[in-house]
DNA sequence: CCAAAAGTGTTTCAGCTACACCCATGA
DNA sequence: TCATGGGTGTAGCTGAAACACTTTTGG
C-alpha cells in the first residue's frame, strides 16, 4: 500500500485555441502518465509523501516540481482510498489538496509535453478516479467562494473591483449585480481600498483594491487556530498587466 | 511510515458522577494507552487500514472494534500528516472520521478499564495531537450543526421537536427560539411528523417527528453525488425510552 | 384551578435584490 | 458629445428574531 499526494490547481486562462469562447474560464494544469495503467491519460500532478515532510508541504513540492507553479491558496480537499482506485495496481491512498493562483503566476507556469492546461469544464476522461475529484474540487471551490474570502487569490496584488467580482461570475457562472457586489465586499473588512486607481478604459478610472491580511481567510483546517493569523495564504506578486496604474487623491 | 484511522464519536450523555451538572452534554469513547509513546494517555478509537478496506469502513470497523458502537452518521473529518506528531515513534498519518450516534446506541456501549467515555468539553491531555482533532471535530460538529441536518443522528426513530432543539441547543450552548425553531424545522421538508404523540408530561402531549430518509443530507463528501441517495445515514434503531406514547388523530 | 410545555400569530428589523440615477474618463 | 463602466441612492421583498398569546395536558 502506498500513500500519495495530489493537487487539484485551478487558474483562470482564456481559451487560446478556440476563437469562439470569450472570457477567462476555470483550467487546471495536468500531467501525462507514462506508464499503465491509464498510461497516456491526463492525472493530477502529485507524487508519494517523503519521510520527513508535511502532508501540505507535500502537495506544494509535487506541484512545484511537475508545474513550477506557487499557489496562492493551498487547502487539504479530501483523503481518496477505496481499494479498487488503483486499477489493478497496487492500492493508493492520495490524499489531495486544492489550490488557487494568480493569473500572472499562472501565465508563468513550465508547460510542455508532459504538463498541459485544460479547461475545467470539459475535461476528457482521466487517469483513476481523477475525475470524481476534480468535480469534488469544483464543487468546494464554488461552495466556499460564495462564504469565503478566496476570490483574491485568482488575482494579483492589487485589483479592482470589476476584477474581484469576474472573478465570482466566472466561478459561481452567474452574474453579479455591481452595486450590491460592491458594498457586499465593502462591508466586511476583507478588502482594503489604495490611493490607487486603473486608468486606461474609456471610462472613469476605477480604485484598485488590496487583500487586507490582517483579516483572516475561513477556515483553513485544524492546523490554523480558528480566528488566527496568516499561513497558507500567501499573496502572488507582481501589479497589473495590460492597465496604467495612477496615485489619486480619495475623495475628502 | 504508517497509515491509520482514527474516530472522534460524539453522544450526548447526563454526567452519572457528579450531580452538580444537569442535563445532558458532548461525550466520546476513548481509549487508553497500554504502551509508548504516551503510554496511560486517552487516545480516539482507531487502527490501521486493512488492505482490502475503504477508509470509511475501517473507520467503522476500529470504532465497533473498540466500542461496540454502530453510528448513525459517518464522514471523513480531516488527514492529519505532521511528521513531529507521533512523538518519537514511528511516523503515522491519520485519517480521522467523525461519528454522531444516538443516546440509546450510545448506551449500548461497551465500556470497560479501556473504553471509557470523557466530556468532550474538558478532556484530559490526550495521546499525540489528539486535542486538537478533537477541538476541530468539535467546531465541525457545531458549523454544520447550523446548516445541515445532523441532529437526529443523536435522537432514536421518532423525537419530539423539543429533543430536537434540545439537541441543537447542547451542540450550540445557546438556547433557542421554541416558535422560531419549530417554524425553521417545518420550513424544509428534512423532518415529518407522525400520528403520534409524546405524553406523560405534565403538559399538553407533543407531536413525534420522523427523518426524512427521502430528503438527504448535504454534503457527505465526494463520493455521494452531491444531491443523491442515502449511503452512509443509517437511522439508530429503537423507539421511546421513559415516555409512554399514543397514536391520535391529527387536527382536520 | 394552576403550572408547564405545545403550538400559533404578529411585529419589527436587517440584509439582499433590483433598478434608477449620477460621475468621470477616452475617443 | 457619446459610450462605457465606476460608483451612489433607495424602494421592496424576505426571512430571522422577539415576544404575546392560545391550547392541552397532569396534578
Amino acid at each position: 500500500m502506498q500513500l500519495a499526494v495530489s493537487t487539484v490547481i485551478f487558474a483562470l486562462r482564456e481559451d487560446e485555441q478556440s476563437a469562439r469562447r470569450r472570457g477567462p474560464e476555470l483550467w487546471l494544469p495536468l500531467v501525462v502518465r507514462v506508464r499503465d495503467p491509464y498510461d497516456g491519460h491526463w492525472a493530477l500532478p502529485g507524487g508519494p509523501l517523503r519521510e520527513d515532510e508535511g502532508l501540505a508541504d507535500a502537495a506544494a513540492r509535487t506541484l512545484a516540481e511537475t508545474t513550477g507553479l506557487r499557489p496562492a491558496y493551498l487547502e487539504q480537499l479530501y483523503a481518496f482510498g477505496a481499494p479498487e482506485r488503483g486499477g489493478a495496481a497496487e492500492r493508493v491512498v492520495s490524499i489531495v489538496y486544492w489550490a488557487l493562483v494568480g493569473s500572472e503566476e499562472a501565465a508563468r507556469a513550465r508547460v510542455g509535453q508532459n504538463v498541459r492546461w485544460l479547461a475545467a469544464e470539459r475535461l476528457p476522461r482521466l487517469a483513476f478516479d481523477h475525475n470524481l475529484i476534480v468535480d469534488y474540487a469544483l464543487w468546494r471551490l464554488r461552495t466556499k467562494m460564495t462564504y469565503a474570502r478566496i476570490a483574491h487569490a485568482f488575482l494579483g496584488e492589487t485589483f479592482t473591483l470589476r476584477e474581484l467580482r469576474e472573478v465570482h461570475e466566472i466561478v459561481l457562472q452567474r452574474d453579479l449585480d455591481p452595486a450590491n457586489f460592491r458594498r457586499q465586499v465593502e462591508a466586511d473588512a476583507a478588502v482594503v481600498p489604495t490611493d490607487e486607481f486603473r486608468t486606461g478604459g474609456r471610462h472613469r478610472p476605477a480604485r484598485l483594491y488590496r487583500y487586507n491580511t490582517a483579516i483572516e481567510p475561513v477556515d483553513l483546517g485544524p492546523l490554523t487556530p480558528r480566528p488566527a493569523a496568516p499561513t497558507h495564504t500567501d499573496a502572488a506578486p507582481g501589479g497589473a498587466a495590460q492597465h496604467r496604474t495612477s496615485k489619486q487623491r480619495s475623495r475628502p
